[in-house]
DNA sequence: ATTAAAATGATAATCATTATCTTAAGCATT
DNA sequence: AATGCTTAAGATAATGATTATCATTTTAAT
């Protein structure tokens, strides 16, 4: 129940465009899904919703390797083992965090939206490549 | 062990300052005080021996919200509290992740250097603005 | 309606990172 | 210590995501 609340009309419609998604997404991903579907907002209009919407706490954004920052709607945790030769990543089963012991004591004057846990190194076929050297 | 063998010289010396430094830093930054110091190493140079440090498993990275990369020694846990309105990241004490329940048994075939973990909302000063509106 | 404030579009500017291409080391083998 | 070969390094241009700017439109309140 974070507050959504006050969006404008193009805002709500990245919104909704990224629940329906199921999965993260570029903001050049969206702006073009919502040309592609005739829905031309401007570039710019869409990385000040998406930076709205960080505010509200109803997105959240990860940072690719590439320099890209993907985004999707605050949800069940939902994290990451990267690679970093090829910065493929592929999303893990559960959260291994435990919810409970994590988040309010430690942080007295910080309100939390979301965490994002992901693990860095080789991925299989870059670790056959690293061995078949 | 993690192998920092064959290292050139040049990506020995660009390990040695992260080394020195107590802090996470930029590629830039990093060029900026190698030429301060009068080892004028080319900008290049210093991303490809950080990339190369990566791959061998001694430097991990972390993404800023401003498109920055910072750079540090893969070393104890250190993780952060980010805002998402002005960017600022504090460090926590402690790693609220359970080292012996994570790794390993999630991932086969993925060689783990090292995870991060971040939360991220607004800190005491950003919060005080919003509700000062 | 009228006006003030905020949102939007279009596009230029910024800036970290990569790619490219040339030159210089490194290193084994004669 | 010369020869060739492979990799590293330098300099600089190119890329590309994100931001800033500014003119225009929409929104909401009076």
């Amino acid at each position: 129940m974070s507050g959504s609340s006050d969006l404008t009309a193009r805002q709500a419609i990245i919104l909704n465009l990224l629940k329906t998604l199921d999965q993260e997404v570029s903001a050049q991903a969206l702006y073009a899904e919502l040309r592609h579907q005739q829905q031309n907002l401007g570039l710019a209009t869409v990385y000040r919703a998406l930076k709205h919407l960080q505010l509200q706490g109803v997105v959240q954004t990860r940072a690719l390797p590439n320099g890209e920052t993907v985004y999707r709607p605050v949800s069940e945790d939902q994290h990451y083992l990267t690679c970093v030769k090829c910065g493929t990543s592929v999303p893990l089963e559960h959260c291994p965090v435990n919810e409970h012991t994590l988040p309010q004591a430690v942080t007295p004057r910080f309100k939390i939206f979301y965490h994002t846990l992901e693990f860095f190194g080789l991925c299989s076929p870059c670790l056959d490549q690293e061995s078949a050297v």
